[in-house]
DNA sequence: TCGGGCATCAACCGAAGGGTTGATGCCGGG
DNA sequence: CCCGGCATCAACCCTTCGGTTGATGCCCGA
């Protein structure tokens, strides 16, 4: 017999109190965790995982406005010997996973998974290794396989501003181009998502989780 | 002393394994309350609501694809002696809540709200009274107060035609309608949004809860 | 009954957007 | 080292969209 495992500590982020609830009960009753305590905003996460002692932060992205979960994962995974950071979200945009990829997220779930699924998750990003659910997996997948699709930075910048109602005279000024290099873009981004007008370019990209709204 | 109050019986129906938990442990925590079961489809709640003995359901709207909580909540109300629906949802769009209240539902709550709140609206449902979060109070106030941006039906449907990126041309087609109307349609539109172009009309419908996606 | 909102359509015009060609500079990988 | 993708811009043409005016019919409520 080795000695009793020690259980890992939780720290759980969202700002739905019934969201809080349920991951306390779906948790606490699988054995070899501790939730150590859950806040409702980005702010109080990072404070806690700095003071406490944590293994993983369950982290929602989305938070009441303020600050963003992705960059609370930021700020938690820069300082050294800080603990891993599973987000945990409703959404499953591209934008959304890449940003908290970036940030240094050791795992991407979805609200919707099983309990046993977010058990395991937890494990393994207790572990160090990453967890990615299927649909987010097979999201990247499909990043990869077909590069076609994926938008250049500056191109979903654009094309999230078209989204935001600006017309290609607003997007040049906003972001110090000339019209003629908008519309460029946007050349490239229809051809890319296969459409012709700049309505249909956002709601394929809508569709496709390339931009956000 | 009067007798003891029979507790207010509940059926939770969200496809969210964490959130049906979460309800579980608030709900369950409130004295008065007995959570009848849980489950995972619109379907079932259906099904359970017609042959249990339940005074409230607790119900999502968003289930992965099939049946619409609006659906079943509209199938749970017809029946003579049927329970109190109080729906549960993370979105607040016009059409949303519009389609929950003509289904018959009782109450409007958004999941982000405190425990306190979700179960004063569960006893006030129970009552027979309608429960509407403020937010969603505030919402059908604006409605009423500024009818200028209330859409009539078609130039709903054009909007959400336009937001799924089809042209006036294709539009006209879809809808038996000469491009002329269509653009009449659009005029009004952009000056009930207060916009002036078809995107910005979409960004500003969407930010509204006008439309959909 | 009469006005007003809704829905429908026509004709017209100017402007914005869409499509093409062509060109430059930068950067990173084979 | 050179090719290719990305980002930038210009000049051009044509289509679609946006905006106006004006008109018809319907239905509802004052």
């Amino acid at each position: 017999m080795t000695s009793p495992a020690p259980p890992i500590r939780l720290l759980l982020a969202d700002d739905h109190p019934v969201v809080r609830a349920g991951l306390r009960a779906v948790l606490e009753t699988e054995p070899g965790f501790e939730v150590v305590a859950d806040v409702p905003t980005a702010e109080e996460a990072v404070e806690l995982a700095g003071r406490c002692a944590v293994d993983v932060v369950l982290m929602d992205l989305q938070f009441g406005g303020r600050m963003l979960g992705s960059q609370a994962t930021a700020a938690i995974t820069a300082r050294a010997g800080a603990p891993r950071v599973l987000v945990l979200t409703t959404y499953d945009t591209d934008a959304d996973i890449l940003a908290a990829i970036e940030a240094g997220a050791t795992g991407y779930l979805l609200k919707d998974a099983p309990p046993e699924e977010l058990a395991a998750a937890v494990r393994t990003a207790a572990a160090g290794k990453s967890a990615l659910a299927p649909t987010i997996a097979l999201r990247l997948m499909d990043r990869m396989r077909a590069p076609a699709t994926a938008l250049s930075r500056r191109e979903t910048e654009v094309l999230q501003l078209v989204a935001d109602g600006l017309s290609n005279a607003a997007i040049s000024k906003r972001l110090f181009l000339s019209q003629a290099t908008v519309k460029s873009h946007l050349v490239h981004i229809y051809s890319k998502l296969g459409v012709d007008s700049r309505t249909s370019a956002v709601a394929a990209a809508t569709a496709k989780g390339l931009i956000r709204r």
